[in-house]
Formats: structure tokens, sequence, C-alpha cells
DNA sequence: GTCATTCTAGAACAATCGATAAAGAATCGG
DNA sequence: CCGATTCTTTATCGATTGTTCTAGAATGAC
């Protein structure tokens, strides 16, 4: 039945995103993801049809591996505010100035312009509004709200805060300024009417 | 003293700068540069030096023209938190949902993973956190304040907010909920204690 | 008008791009 | 062992990339 895949398609798609979140879509050129992966080239054209799949593939294990596992892990149901603000914080850790990019904010940018979102940017960005607003409900202050109009505009604006962030850490901003404004956001988030 | 320039700059800057802000830095072509500025190729080269150089031109054309150009006319000195407001707000009138992204946002994700971040995208940022700091501090509730500090940290949480703003309009993130984003935003900053 | 100088036009460059084709290597059912 | 099937490798494809070169057109100084 076929001859045996040699590759770990984990360890491929793992290495495929890293040079994705580097150098972005267009700059990540077929030689770069062979090294990166291990495969020759023939293999991921037979493995993943062409770049643009392979690159959905890497895009995919981002979001199940990257954001679904850094959500669990900082804001994980039950975490509320205290979580969603592990969340935010969490992102000044990342490794080398930020070098490797949110895939997210990345592709959100340069797949822009076109007619139609990227839809797996609108899922990952979709999974982060919804856990803001999860997190939000579990807050005293918002619950008393009766609907949830008023977490849906506050999720709304976390996503825009977040989503700047990480521009600002990949521009190299220093991040003890932009500690200093996740906790101011938190902080009065917390102390909300 | 040799032959006299047959191109209008500020039309051709105007045209790559279109076209970089569309497509970023890699995702245009010199024949693309070629069909948006008029110019052929090897003026391109002449007068600018190298594809990087139109870009550095362009760049500073949209720093100039379109950046300074949008803090005058939104948020002059002397407006305080109502122009930042209406600053904010005028992201969202941008045509085609955002094709034309902006430039500060896009080559901050695109030359982001850098050592050191890009100096233009660091001067637009800085012109951008003066603005915000200039207008805080002619606020009331800020000036009661002291030193600047408090307007300091709020600058940069509305600058990461700006930023993030931009990204979600190029990801095609419905305007009327963005708004409303922007308003509690500034509704809350203006009844702060 | 001549000359040096500056700009423009167009062809051409090597390098790299994404993608394909062909042949060998490995696997399983028969 | 055979043959069908699947994966890997290698070489190579045409197209496009950024850039350069060369010839021609326009300018002002003399």
């Amino acid at each position: 039945m076929g001859r045996t895949r040699e590759f770990d398609e984990e360890a491929v798609l793992k290495g495929a995103m890293h040079i994705f979140r580097k150098h972005g879509y267009q700059g990540a050129s077929i030689r770069d993801l062979e090294e990166a992966t291990g495969l020759k080239g023939g293999s991921i054209y037979h493995a993943f049809g062409d770049k643009a799949g392979l690159f959905d593939a890497a895009f995919g294990h981002y979001n199940r591996a990257v954001l679904e596992g850094r959500i669990e892990r900082f804001a994980p149901p039950g975490s509320g505010l205290r979580g969603l603000r592990e969340l935010f914080l969490s992102l000044l850790h990342e490794p080398d100035h930020g070098s490797l990019g949110c895939l997210i904010t990345n592709m959100a940018v340069e797949f822009g312009g076109g007619v139609n979102p990227h839809p797996r940017v609108e899922a990952a960005l979709g999974l982060l509004r919804t856990t803001f607003h999860a997190r939000l409900t579990e807050a005293s202050t918002f619950t008393r709200e009766g609907d949830g109009a008023k977490a849906n505009r506050t999720a709304t604006r976390l996503l825009a805060f977040y989503q700047g962030l990480l521009v600002l850490i990949r521009g190299g901003e220093d991040k003890a300024g932009l500690r200093q404004a996740i906790e101011d956001e938190f902080n009065q988030l917390e102390t909300m009417s």
C-alpha cells in the first residue's frame, strides 16, 4: 500500500511555521522551507500540493498548538480577568524581540486589502474574541450588566489592543512600557463601574 | 547643466506609496512600481538608487503627507481628547476596506524580526506617541496629575490600540464594532479620575 | 554649435522564484 | 517474488525578480 512517510508531520509544520512567522508568506521561499522542514521540494509539493497548501497547514498548526495552547495555559475557563491579564502579559515573553511574530497579526496585515479576509485569520481572531468575551463575563462587573453587549464591546476593544501590542513588539518597542500599558488596562478593567 | 526632470516627484512618490501600501515591500515588484509611477525602470534606478531607495522616499512621503496631514486635520494642537477621538475615528473612513493599509503598521510587521527596528517606522511611531501625549496633557484630567508619567503610559496604551485598529481594519473587521470600541475608549478616558 | 552633464528608454543580465516531471526507493497485498 | 501504489530525490522548467548597461534625448555653459 505504498511507501511509508519518513517525516514527522508535526515537526515539519513547526519548522515551516517558524519560517512563515519570521519572513512572512511572500518572504518565505520554497528553499527556505526545504531547509527548515528537512523535506525536499518535491516532497513538499507531493504532501501539501503547493506553497499555499503548506502555509495553510502551518497556520492550522499555529492556531492549534500555539494560540490555543497559550489560551489554555494562561487564560483557561474560570480564570476571568486575571487569566486575561496573564494572557496579555505572556506576549511580552516571546523570544528574540518578536522575531517570531504572531502569525495572525502578520497575516492579517499581509493578506489584508483583498476583498474578503483570510479564513484562518478570521478563525483565529474569532477564537481570541470569544475567549475575551467568555473571561469577561466571568468577571462580576460584567455579569451584573444583564446582556453581554458591554462584554462584546470590551472584547473588541481588547482584541484591537492585543493586535496592537503584537505590532509594537515586532516593531521593537521596549517591553517595560508595554507591560505598564497592559497593567493599566486591566487595573482599570477590574475597577470598572 | 544636464537634462531636466520630466516627472513630478510628488506624484511618483504617491503612486509608489499606493503600491507599497497595497502589496507590502516584498510584494511590490519594480514592474508594478513602473506602472504606478509612470517611470521606466531605468529612471527609477537613476533617481532613487534601488527599490529600497524608492521605498524610503515613498515612506517619507507617507509620513509627511498622510500621517502628519491626518494629525493636523483631526487632532491639531489644542484639540485635546476630542481631537484624538476624531483622529481615531478617521481611521474607519479609509476607502476599500483598508486595501490601502497603514504603511507604518504594515512595515512594523513586515520589517519586524530584525535586530533593530526600521528607522522610518520608529520615527512614525514616535510622532504618533508624541501627539497622543501632547493632546492628553491638554485634557484637564491629565494635567492635574503633576508630572506626565500617567500621560506617557496612556499614550503607549493608545498607540497599541491605534495599531491594533489598523490591523483589524485591514483584516476585514466590521467597522461598526470598531467605532463602538473607539467611542468606549474615549468616553472612559474623558470620565477618568 | 559644441561639449559635458543629466535624465529617459529599452533591452538585457544573472539569480531566484514557484512548480513539475521522471526515476528510484520503500511498502503491502497477492 | 510480483506488481500496484506511495513517497523521496534530483534535475529542470519557464516566469519573474531586482538590477545594470547602453544608446539616445534634452539641458545649460562656453
